[in-house]
Parts: C-alpha cells; structure tokens; sequence
DNA sequence: TATGAATGAGACTTCATTCAT
DNA sequence: TATGAATGAAGTCTCATTCAT
C-alpha cells in the first residue's frame, strides 16, 4: 500500500548497520583485516553480500567506520578518573586499565593488529599514540606528586606495562594471572 | 655438461632456499603475510616462482619453515647472558633486549604480526609463551638474590616491560626514547 | 484520504513515465546504456528504483519504449517538406537535416550508440533502414524532376552526406562547419 | 628437465597474446566494449580468464593494446596512393575506400563503436579526426588541380561521403550496393 | 635443478530486480 | 501508487599452485 515510513527506515537500516559493524568488528578482531573477507562478514552478519555496499562504499571504508566508533566507544575521559588524592587517581587508572582488558580484549586485540599491519588504518596509530601520550603527561603529574625522582620515565614504565600486559593476555589469554597483577601494581605504587 | 656432484646439488639447494627464506622474511615483515604474494618473493629472491614449490609445499608451510629459522636464530642462550653477579647478569639482559630492538625490529614485528594475525602461525604464540616463562624464571631467581619481596611478579613486570616497550616502538618509531629507557631501567634495577 | 480518481490515476500515472522516459533518455544518450544504471536514471527522475518497475518490466522494455517515443518524435512527416518545386523541397529537408543536427544532436547519438553496440536494440536499424528508403525514393524523384543523370544514386550519396556529417559531427562538435556545409549543399542542390 | 627456452617462451607468449587480442576485437567489434566481459574473451580466446592479466594490466589496457594494433595496421600511407595524374590519385583513394570497407567491415565498426561511446578511448577520435584532416587536404589539393570551384567543401563532402557509406553498410549490411556506388563515385569525380 | 605460462578459486564490487510495507 | 532495503548473479581482478619443458 504505503511505502515504508521514515522512521521505520531509520529503524532498518541502523539494524543492518549495526549488524554488518559487530560481524565485521568480531571477524576483523579473531582473524585480521585480509584474512577477513566481505562473503564471510555478510554470512555472520546474516545479510547479503551486496547490502554492505548499500552503507559502506567500500570494505575499508566500512572498517573505518567500525574502527571510529570503537575508538569512540573506548574513550573513557581521563576526567573521570581524577581524584584529590593522586594515590587514589592512579588505583582509578589501574582498575579502569584491567577493566578493560578483562572485559573488552577483543576491541584490544582489534586495535593492536589494525595498528601494527595495515597502512590504510595507521590513522589509528596517531590516536593511539595522542591517548597514550595524555596518560604518560597524568601518570607523571602523580607521580611527581608523589616525590617520584624521575617521574617522566616512571609513566613511561607504568605506560609500557599496560601495552605489554595487554600483548600478554592476547597471547596467554586465561592463564595470565591478572588478579594478581592488578594488586601488586596498586600496592606498588599507591601504598 | 657432466652431471653435478651431489654435493654441488646440496649446496646449490640450499643457497636457492636461503635466498627465498630471506626474500620472505624481508617481504612480509615489512608489508604482512597476505600482502607477500609468492610472485613478489619469488622476484626479490631472483628465482622463478616454481622453484619455490620445489623447496616448499605451499607458502604457509614456507613461512612457518622461515619462523622456526628466525625463532631459533633469535634465540639467545641463556647461559651467554649469566654471570656470577645477579646485577650483572641483570644487566646483561636489559642489554641484550635493547639491543634486539635497536638492530632486529623486523624480527619482532614479523613476529608480532604473525601471531596476532594469522590463524596458520599460532604455534609461535606457543613457543614465544615457553621462551617468556624461561626468562621470567631466570630473572625471578635473579630478582631473589637481591632480596625483593615478590620476585614472581616483578619478574613478570619485566616481561611485560619488555614486550610493551617492543609495541610503542613499533608504533612511535624513532621518536621512543630507546637510550634514555635503557639507562634508566639499568640504573633502577641494577644499581 | 479519498481514493483518486480513476482520471487521476491516469494523470499521476502519465507524469511518472514521461519523468522516468526523460530522465533515461537524457542519461543514456549522454553517458551510454551500460553506464547508465536504473539508481541513476530514478535519481534523476526523483522516483523510486521500484517505481519504474511499476511501468516497465525491465531495463531493456524501458529503453525500447523510450526508443520508440524517441523514434516517433523524431518521425518528421515528409509530406511538411513538400512544395510544388522540388528545388524548395530539397531546399526543405536540408534545412530540416541541419536544423536536426544541431538541436537534436542528442537524440542522434543515442540512435547511434543503442544500434551499433547493443544487441538488443538491432530493431532500431531496421526501421532506420526503412526510413531511409522513403527519403532516398522521395529524393530520387525530386532529383529526377530536375533532371539528374543518375537520379537514385545521387538520392544515395545525398542520403550517405547526412550519415556522414552526422558522424562527423558527433566526433569533431563544434569544430564542425555545420553552417558553411549547410549553404554549401542548398547552393549546389538548389542553385 | 631444462626450463623452455627463450624463444620457447616467446613465442608461446606471442601466440597466447595473439589470442586473446583477436578474440577481444572480434567480440567488441561485434557486441561492444562494455557487453564483452573478460569471461567471454578468455572463453573466445580459449584460455583461463587469470591469464588475460599475465599479458595485461586491466581490461582497458588490453583494449588500447588492440585498438592501437589495430590503427596501426589500418594505416594505409597516403604516399602509396599518390600519382602524378589527380584523376588518377582519387580514383586510387575511391579504390582503397571501397576495399576497406569490403574487407575490413570489422575493423570500421570497431572503431566506429569505441569513437562514439567510452569516454575511455577518446584517444581513437583525435587519431581519426587527425587521420580525416589529412585525407581532407589531400583531396582539397587534387580537386583544386581538377578546378573545382570550392575544393575544401567538395573534399568534406567526400570525406562525409566515406563516413556516411560505412554507416550504411553497418546498417544494411550485403544490401548496400558497394559496386554501384564505387563505380558511380569514380566516374562522377574522375571521368 | 629450474622456469614461467597457465589455471581456477575466490576477492571486492556493481547493479537489475524483488518485495514487504 | 510508491518506496527503498535487500538480494544474488555477474563483473573485474589477484594469486597460490601446477606442469610441460
């Protein structure tokens, strides 16, 4: 009778979208970008082939898209881990730190292999590289705060363990004693 | 012509299967495995691509022999690393490690690359978590003779030290402060 | 809402087509039938994809409708051309052939394009073919009035000048010396 | 046992090559540029549609490969047409006209075909339109000597002529009366 | 041992067509 | 009557692998 109205498009197609996102965001994150290909992100995502290219205009562009909003998603504000207390704010950043590696390794992973392989997604690196450089500039305010002698290099330790915990976990995975780690490192450093 | 000695025929195999070896740990630790194609090696190591299948049954089974070469030609001996004093010996290790870095960065991120990435390779994950735990040991063993309180999990902030500062310079290149590092991890744990 | 009526319907209906004929025929004879996607034709007509298949039950039965409004359009009636004097009637249809050439210049490439490559649209010769019996015998006759040697042959070559300059006139544009050709040709004809 | 030879290989090479490109001409020629696929050409040519791309670089390059070839041999030299008589100069060029067209129909809607329609071969209009300037002021210079009146006109009307003709012939195929026509051109121009 | 022409599966992408609304 | 999300066949192109020599 009618077509379709507006809204109910709207609805469709952000299902679709979102769809075709979280099969590529899963498929991408396990097996690579190359190794990942547009007939394999279609059947997870339980669509057709040609229907990613009713919203994305390409499969790297499609990435993009998926990598931005990640990237989003995981921006948790440094504001929100300030404290008065600059012991306190460093447990905060070590707790939201294993947080994340507890429950999003996946996104972890993803943004590790995009950033390390392929040229077409080295924007990642960049923002990787600013993140990673407002936390060394927080770690060092605490840490001077707290009479720390070199306390630039201090951040860029505590900076190093984080990425090299989460290259740990990828490859470990459960056996990774991560309860434990987390505690040690918080009464290192905020006792 | 006379029919070549057998060991002629030995050793030109093995210069052709060096030559393709090389060419494919030059390739693909620059652009990644699915962006080496066996023509692009077959060229670099100036041999025709038949050759190579006759060296090798496919290019997984070629780049898994290239891994097992490179793994173990990255292995150091423990044993040239140990000395009588647990700081020397200390320092010994973060300087073989910044020297790995400095000199073999392609290796480690072929290494990377692979593992994270490709399903065909994760038997190095394998190994590399066998590799790792013998070096949290020995620096375990080395970190109680100098009396810290929990060796275990400072051994295991090392290693994580290690592979995080391996990852940010693969991502910030020349601009991480390799020397700067060096001296001060030197200085902290071994003065 | 009250149903329309069934005039309505019929109205809505015949502004749809002739939206969708437009817009095709002004895609294709710009950009050719393979390059012409129906996307672009609906865009261009500000309907929906699924509306043409309202009116038309494929691609190929569009364009033959299209194609043969676009031939009857194009259909000038001989008997407008005719004058007592066959000098003025000659006189006539090169002036309807100039004035043809450039303000339907368009309409001559697509006949061009649509019957030399696609298969499909074959049928067009022959109703050109048939077309231009009739102008060769009306020309024939005329020639013969003023008393040609040779009247069918010479009614041929007039018939090949049009091709020609038709042609020539679609590969050199504006280049071409449409109206010098013209004077040309009425002065030697109709002198 | 020993590789194949150079020679071998070239002349495997050239006949492979020679393949494809005969059946890319015959197939455009006949359907067009955009109806031909690769498949129908590798199937035409009897090879795998892989080995299209061992000899070109896309779809596009291979057709310029042909076309080229193609204009290349089409290139009949004005100088093998020239004698010292003018009467006899045209009728030479009449002569070769009208062979062309007997014998090459192909070659004709081929180029006839890409001319009007791919924006990608352009190229082929300015060779032609150089091609039809020079054969333009050839005929200007011998119907000067014959005294004709306005032998630029005279010789764009001949030059329409040839086009126009080989439209016609395009059309009406065995129908078109070539023998009568040639042999009326001539003794209208040379008699 | 060595070559490279040839193959064919599979990659990304486009687009005519269908159909629920 | 009208919409546009969805489909799937077919297109161009890549590449690991085979094989005659």
């Amino acid at each position: 009778m009618s077509p379709k109205s507006a809204i109910q498009n709207q609805e469709i197609r952000a299902e679709s979208k979102r769809k075709i996102l979280d099969a590529a965001f899963k498929l991408i994150a396990k097996d690579g970008y190359e190794s990942t290909s547009i007939a394999k992100i279609a059947k997870e995502a339980e669509v057709s082939k040609g229907l990613l290219y009713n919203y994305f205009n390409s499969k790297e562009d499609m990435v993009k898209v998926m990598l931005e909003e990640a990237l989003d998603e995981g921006d948790v504000l440094i504001s929100g881990l300030l404290s008065d207390d600059p012991k306190e704010t460093i447990r905060n950043v070590f707790q939201w730190f294993f947080r994340e590696i507890r429950e999003r390794l996946d996104y972890w992973r993803l943004i590790t292999q995009l950033t390390f392989n392929i040229e077409k997604f080295k924007f990642v690196q960049e923002l990787a590289a600013n993140k990673m450089g407002e936390y060394i500039r927080l770690m060092q305010s605490l840490l001077n705060q707290l009479g720390y002698e070199n306390p630039l290099n201090e951040a860029r330790i505590i900076a190093a363990l984080f990425d090299g915990i989460g290259v740990e976990v990828l490859v470990l995975k459960e056996q990774y004693p991560l309860d434990e780690m987390e505690a040690y490192l918080i009464e290192k450093y905020c006792k």
